[in-house]
DNA sequence: GTGTAAACTTGACGCGATGTAAACTTACGC
DNA sequence: GCGTAAGTTTACATCGCGTCAAGTTTACAC
């Protein structure tokens, strides 16, 4: 759905995924949006139903213009310890391009349940591919001993999660570079069994 | 300071820290506080300058309650490997606690300015302590290669944060048992040097 | 050109929540 | 009784989302 969105609808979106980027998330007002856009406040309400389907609508336009799916390829290709690096390392780069949205909708899920509902249904997208990827290790043997791959999956996933991502960027100043580096590190001593990694 | 809280202010936090409790730090209101407390709204703002200042008042008094301080003990004797275990067990029976005080401040941190400041304050004194057991690896030489004591130290910091900890119980259905022992698994896999864990 | 329909603007309003202000009520000490 | 402190009641300001109704622009059909 949503294939290709109108020109108005365009600016709008142009005009929020900007504004979400610059402020991190925060501080982003439906009016900040339409001034923006060069609208009027009421043409965002003609064209999204609210202010959480916009925000949804964003996330997805992001995804979009940066092309997601292309980037995950080389991770979907690879199994066992490189499936578990290249999936890290595809997260920690596309990460930084989608932070600022993520966090709205990260802050708008506390207070609205449709947010509520289309982040986690956006995590739960995550979780799967963090699923797959312990599922790769532990089909050739090398998830480490006292994990079951439920376990893994749910500690691979939090470990990568978006809050924890703003933690170390934010508060720890780490880079991408850092936190891809640390991240892979972090995975592969804590679930793939010793005598794989030298 | 606030070392003796007057019996009206005292009925206020009780009511504040049940509410927040009981509701997992969202949908309560300065009314509905006010209505536990037997007490008109404006008499929370006789005693307490905002919302936030109530809610930051409301973690300490959570804090004294249930007396950190004491539960804290076996953590500061202990060194090395049994520190860490320590310090992710007490961690982990602490967070039920005062999960729903820390989540209301949590949110409350995106949009007030004061919460922030008094959640980041918390948040320094948890990193310290992540520092400290650290930094105990580290003087007895199991710190594992890669880490340096600042990247572990941010690295078990985050893996502890209350927004892991909220995911992996509430989104994973993980028990506070679960929680310890895992995160414990993990922590020792990741920090320690394979030599000393057989 | 004229008509018409869709898209957008303008200005007003309702709602829920925080916070403020002013006037009234109690209770207590002296 | 008088004054003060603590609380109550009622009303109002502010902010942001969302809605509504009436007016205006634009574009296209005939």
């Amino acid at each position: 759905m949503s294939s290709k969105p109108t020109e108005t609808k365009e600016k709008i979106l142009d005009a929020a995924l900007r504004l979400l980027i610059e402020n991190g998330g925060k501080d982003v007002r439906m009016s900040d949006i339409a001034k923006a856009a060069g609208l009027s406040r009421q043409a965002i309400y003609l064209n999204f139903e609210s202010r959480t389907e916009l925000m949804v609508a964003t996330v997805q336009y992001g995804d979009e213009l940066n092309d997601a799916a292309s980037q995950v390829k080389p991770w979907s290709d690879a199994e066992g310890v490189e499936k578990l690096d290249a999936w890290i390392y595809f997260w920690g780069h596309y990460l930084p391009q989608v932070f600022g949205v993520a966090k709205a909708l990260l802050v708008a899920k506390e207070t609205d349940e449709a947010a509520l509902a289309a982040w986690d249904d956006r995590m739960e997208d995550v979780r799967k591919s963090c699923r797959k990827t312990i599922q790769s290790l532990a089909n050739q043997g090398l998830l480490a001993k006292p994990w079951k791959v439920k376990t893994a999956t749910d500690s691979l996933w939090t470990l990568l999660s978006v809050a924890s991502y703003e933690q170390l960027t934010d508060k720890c100043g780490w880079s991408t570079r850092q936190y891809v580096q640390q991240m892979q590190c972090l995975a592969r001593r804590s679930f793939v069994s010793n005598e794989a990694t030298p």
